[in-house]
DNA sequence: ATTCATGCAAAATCTTTGCACTGAT
DNA sequence: ATCAGTGCAAAGATTTTGCATGAAT
């Protein structure tokens, strides 16, 4: 199904006139195998690297760009200095949330979509078309609530 | 009701053993004069630097990150490259919601607090116990609706 | 040939740090 | 005298850009 899912970018990089070079599908195979993780671009740059030694920071930094534009993956920023780069899963019509431990750092994801009712509240009291949302909450994951 | 900000968040200062110095009031005043916007460091400097033309932009740093410990703050990241830096409101126990405009860069607030049934399900099925949280909406303002 | 993409190094941004100095207790 | 706080400049960290080279049509 990584097969699959390369096909479906490589697709998707077609239609608007961009090849998937090498050094593209060597980033994309790093993100689909590292899917659960939030890497920030030196993150996958250094995991390309073992694949494709001669790649460059700046192709990289270049390819999550462009993959940020076409929508295969989520940009977002969890407050320490870095983006990080977050697959979207097949099909997913809306970014998924994250728990933050303050703890010891984990980010889970919930693929659940909890924002349906407060999504039709905010459009309509505040006239706002929603495209896309971001929602993170801070706080203690299960593990650490166990450990202490 | 500036000044009577001004003198609680001078008590928080002290009942942690920091001074309320006449470049962090200034600071303060500068965040309470704009409370609508969402400055950046940079932005909040050029503002200090009107009433203490002697202030460094280090300063401004140390004292934004002063004020996001003692929660007068929130730190917040839009996406674009920098910090933001919200006040708080008085007594206000959630930091309040975002809504970005796609089309004209415009950020409106939503003070209320739409998450509460989110928050109990996250705490309840994930076991995570939340202490805030960040939600932001992409998408067209109204105001640029009625433009299109 | 032309065009798009790459690697490298340099530049640009944003933020933090070291250090000498000031000002209040 | 001490010690927190400051300004300035330098350093750090992250990201972007310029440019010569290389690959593909």
């Amino acid at each position: 199904m990584v097969e699959t899912r390369i096909e479906r970018i490589k697709s998707q990089l077609h239609s608007q006139k961009y090849k998937l070079t090498p050094q593209r599908e060597a980033t994309v195979r790093v993100l689909l195998e590292n899917e659960k993780d939030h890497l920030s671009a030196e993150d996958v740059y250094l995991l390309v690297k073992d694949k494709a030694p001669e790649i460059g920071l700046a192709t990289v930094y270049r390819t999550l760009e462009l993959l940020t534009e076409l929508k295969v993956v989520d940009k977002i920023n969890f407050g320490d200095g870095v983006s990080r780069y977050d697959l979207r899963q097949e099909g997913a019509t809306h970014f998924h949330h994250h728990l933050v431990c303050i703890e010891c750092g984990a980010v889970d994801e919930i693929q659940e979509d909890l924002l349906g009712d407060v999504e039709k509240i905010v459009e309509k009291r505040w006239q706002f078309l929603i495209k896309d949302h971001r929602l993170t909450f801070h706080g203690i994951c299960h593990r650490c609530q166990d450990k202490d």
